[in-house]
DNA sequence: AAGAAGCATTATGTATACATTTCGCTTCTA
DNA sequence: TAGAAGCGAAATGTATACATAATGCTTCTT
């Protein structure tokens, strides 16, 4: 398999940016793990995932170091596994999450601009247009625009890196416990309550919406968790 | 440069774990992005550290994907740099230390040992024995026996391996901001009240007393920051 | 002289070769 | 039959070869 490599092309004058090899790696991968296409303590050898994914074993090993880093997989000694996830790991992850959202919630209350959480709100309180069937994603584009807002507003690089993390951890977690309508409608009206608190600048209740709603979230998760 | 590689030695019934050439990259280039050797904004070129590092351009690449991924090396398109360090970026770095360790603290004033703080207390209020000289770098090490103890208690992974990469930005930092004897004792004086909040099994105070203490410490970090 | 174009150098990205270890299987022995 | 020892296959760790893109310098043109 020769030539196949370098990591862009030029053609005429628009350059295409070809992705790297370890890119497609690691978000195939990342994927995966997310989907439960490679579940938690999946063996992840070099040869056999290089020859999967189609690329040598460099790329699939810078892949791993990133989603190793990222807690996606784990690493014991010289074999790299998918992460476990255990019912102690879905709280130990919720622990940081409270740690890393109420903070955000607090930051993005203090900084944010107050017509960009107006809209927000409105978004929230747009019921389905007449004749317009209701869309079951809806909820959960409300809640990923949520998080780009906060994120936003709060506007901390190093936070907001260490929330991406956990959020990937999140997407595992979620893809997995069953969702439940009527969590969902709960939930929405408490992300509702966070936007509130934010629009407002009123940090201390945004950051206790926020701890209130993963403390919600949590049980909900333990409950419909077949771990 | 042909041989030189493998991971371990097996030799008779011991096993001497030889590290491996990406293990001593990463230790190697971590320390010295630390201790400002490579100063913020330095070029990172492969081949250059290889050399540099004594070993070929596969580990360093590990190495730099890793310091990557905790912060210590920002890669800007295809280039790798030594992470930049502006005030901005020390004071973010804080927001994201203080959702971290005041989350520690609760949790570890919720499961600690009683016995296990009963003792760092004792050895906080200890002086230096009589005759003996006073240690300038024990209140260093006093600090990292508390957070050790923290960890310990809190108990949670995922928090701790984000403190992890945290606590590798701050030594970075606390390197080159000058250190005030002042400064020094009253924060001893702090560490002691979180010790005490913890001992109790006060999470409240715990969280509000290591909040307090970071409030002082930023404010001290960026006074005497050449930045 | 200033700017653009072209070429050479150099760097990154990827693939692969090779050394060594680890793990599993077979076989031998008590 | 159980356990240990030895052998072989496979996997990891590292180095290096090679393809391509980026960078800087030279040169040509207007």
């Amino acid at each position: 398999m020769r030539g196949v490599n370098g990591p862009a092309r030029a053609t005429g004058r628009f350059r295409i940016a070809l992705v790297r090899a370890s890119d497609v790696a690691y978000g195939q991968l990342r994927q995966e793990i997310i989907d439960w296409v490679l579940k938690p303590g999946t063996l992840l050898g070099e040869i056999e995932t290089a020859e999967r994914v189609g690329v040598s074993r460099t790329p699939i090993r810078e892949a791993l170091t990133r989603l190793a880093a990222e807690g996606l997989v784990t690493t014991s000694g010289r074999t790299a596994i998918v992460a476990p996830l255990s019912r102690k790991h879905v709280i130990e992850l919720f622990e940081l999450r409270e740690a890393l959202e109420t903070q955000a919630a607090r930051l993005a209350a203090r900084r944010r601009d107050p017509e960009r959480f107006a809209t927000l709100l409105a978004e929230f309180r747009r019921g389905p247009d007449p004749g317009e069937a209701v869309d079951p994603r809806r909820p959960y584009f409300l809640s990923s625009e949520l998080d780009a807002a906060i994120d936003e507003a709060a506007d901390s690089q190093y936070l907001r890196s260490a929330l991406e993390d956990v959020r990937g951890q999140m997407a595992r977690v979620r893809f997995y416990s069953r969702s439940n309508s009527e969590r969902l409608h709960r939930a929405t009206l408490e992300h509702m309550q966070i936007v509130e608190a934010i629009h407002s600048g009123d940090e201390l209740f945004a950051s206790q919406a926020t701890a209130v709603h993963l403390r919600n979230s949590l049980a909900n998760v333990l409950e419909s968790l077949p771990l």
